[in-house]
DNA sequence: CGCCAGGGGAGCT
DNA sequence: AGCTCCCCTGGC
């Protein structure tokens, strides 16, 4: 059990923030995440922050998951005072952190997320996982399952997809896993490359769009310049910056802006 | 039952 | 860059 008193960093907007399909809330103040073949429960009191897990475990995977290491302050210190509307959005969203996730599974996330709502895509994952996905186990004897590799999905037919409720974005998901497993798409190579490189390598995969690159390029490989744009973005971008965002004043760490306008968007209403 | 929206994308021009 | 068409579920 770890405690740890952290400034801007909020389980509850982590949550809800969209960017994580595999956290969920469990009671007022806990939440459970599983990342990889990984199991955590967390707790927010206060300003301080419980991760159940023994340290090690903390150390080597979950502080750099939750990107601990990084100064959130520094990026809202950085917003135009001038911008209302930018400072109203970071203030409600001041806690939320770009989570470091795998990058095939987030592949396969925003794949699915396509025209699809937040729910949804919760379910669709959760479906993959139970079906395919490996079962695991913590000492409680509390089960969980761990997201499928490529090599899982590779063999599947788009049907057996389809059945975990994927809809027509199925076929999407099994040619992703097998160009993984045949060696045309290489993640281990993209998680080297610069984000205008892996952005290029990510749009070659069918069913992989602008948007959907953009978020693999910030929520898997860290890569904050990108600036996804889907619906809501548009909406607010039209409301509230006619003469388009200012990419360069944030230059680097756009990425961090479009969360905090995202997050104020979907939960602050309009 | 029909209609439509939900964090798009592909394939055109 | 902008357009059309495509696609699947769930809610109304």
């Amino acid at each position: 059990m770890i405690r740890r008193t952290i400034e801007h960093f909020s389980l509850e907007q982590i949550c809800v923030s969209g960017q994580c399909f595999r956290m969920e809330q469990k009671g007022e103040h806990t939440y459970s995440v599983i990342a990889k073949d990984k199991y955590l429960e967390a707790a927010q009191c206060g300003g301080e922050t419980i991760f159940y897990c023994e340290e090690e475990e903390f150390e080597s995977f979950w502080k750099n998951y939750f990107d601990l290491d990084t100064d959130y302050h520094a990026y809202l210190e950085c917003i135009d005072p001038r911008d209302n509307y930018l400072i109203k959005a970071a203030e409600a969203g001041s806690g939320i952190r770009i989570l470091r996730q795998d990058l095939w599974e987030m592949i396969v996330s925003f794949l699915i997320s396509q025209q699809n709502n937040i729910v949804r895509i919760r379910r669709c994952i959760q479906n993959l996982c139970e079906e395919y996905g490996e079962e695991k186990e913590v000492e409680g004897g509390k089960r969980y399952y761990a997201f499928p590799g490529p090599e899982a999905l590779a063999g599947l037919h788009e049907e057996a997809l389809k059945a975990c409720n994927l809809g027509y974005r199925s076929k999407y998901v099994v040619r992703a896993a097998r160009a993984v497993v045949s060696g045309e798409i290489q993640l281990r190579e993209i998680e080297t490359l610069s984000y205008p490189e892996a952005k290029a390598e990510l749009l070659k995969i069918f069913g992989v769009g602008e948007k959907v690159a953009d978020c693999i390029c910030l929520f898997a490989l860290h890569h904050t310049e990108a600036f996804p744009v889907d619906t809501h973005i548009n909406q607010a971008l039209k409301n509230h910056y006619k003469r388009g965002f200012p990419k360069r004043r944030y230059r680097g760490f756009q990425g961090i802006m479009q969360q905090y306008i995202f997050y104020y968007e979907l939960h602050m209403g309009k």
